[in-house]
DNA sequence: AGCAGAAGTTTGGTATATATAACTTTATAA
DNA sequence: TTATAAAGTTATATATACCAAACTTCTGCT
């Protein structure tokens, strides 16, 4: 029924950060939006209308600000893509803390749920893989800065793999 | 000098897009950037305007369409980022081939080139490493329909390692 | 040469998302 | 309780990027 009402990359921040914000508060502001999206208070109106037209947020003008359960639903699917995004750039790939979050916040809405799915098995795997973990990870740093691999220090670094079983 | 000329996703799209088409006729054209985009001819025109303006095509009126060293330069990047983004996606995450590029299209723009510099690291660190390898992914993908670990198995893998090395 | 059709452009209109500034409503505090 | 500030809204304007349809230029064919 709602399949193709596909939400721009903005009103997906919007949801987001109502989301956020009602966490902390209760109910989101205006004022709180502007902020955090970095953008003026005059601009955000419009913007609560077509989430409030969507059904996606609880919105009268001068009242509070809330989502609705759709929303709330939309929200957190976007929040639970960032989280997992920034997990992997910042966890694996080694990325700064502030980046992976600003990267995250760009990509969460490149990638849809099937995509993020097989992300949070991907680092399920390497979390939970003898052959990964977070010693796979360190050599994985090493290699970015020596870019070979030493084969001796490979058999040592296999052999690590079987003290884990 | 020009850093902070941040071109707007679908620009990059077009400079993708010539590139392409560059490769294939030598010139592209306006027609054919149509098709690429799903978009209409009449679209292409005030577009290419503005490539040419910040001197990242070659465009004169009913002329041909090229890239500037400079567009070139842009145009590649982006083209690597696609091609990297899309290797992980299909060849790691396991997405679909069709699947793969939608998404990898819409995440090189989200993610800048030192981020994409780590994946690349990434992937070949996976493809390089006794502890990883193709049969490691294999392993994975066993994993996501398995979702569980059998440490027996686990023992048996481990040891694929050791011949590897 | 000249005509038809393809390719390319222009024009006018739409949708999205923003800013700025003036205005209204709500909250605060003397 | 009423002035004032803060928060929110409205109106106008801008930038991006698209479409549809009319128009222009170019190309190939006879």
């Amino acid at each position: 029924m709602d399949g193709k009402n596909k939400l721009s990359e903005n009103l997906e921040d919007y949801l987001e950060v109502i989301l956020n914000l009602q966490n902390i508060h209760k109910v989101a502001r205006s004022k709180e939006i502007a902020k955090k999206l970095n953008i003026q208070r005059g601009s955000v109106t419009g913007m609560l209308k077509k989430l409030s037209k969507k059904k996606l947020i609880n919105y009268e003008p001068y009242g509070f600000i809330t989502l609705t359960k759709k929303g709330e639903e939309i929200a957190s699917e976007i929040q639970r893509r960032h989280t997992i995004i920034k997990d992997f750039l910042f966890r694996v790939l080694q990325i700064e803390d502030k980046k992976s979050d600003a990267i995250a916040c760009r990509m969460e809405h490149a990638m849809d749920k099937p995509t993020v799915d097989m992300l949070v098995k991907f680092i399920s795997f390497i979390d939970k893989c003898p052959r990964a973990g977070t010693d796979w990870i360190q050599e994985f740093i090493d290699f970015c800065s020596d870019t070979e691999l030493d084969m001796k220090r490979c058999k040592n670094c296999v052999n690590k793999c079987l003290t884990k079983i």
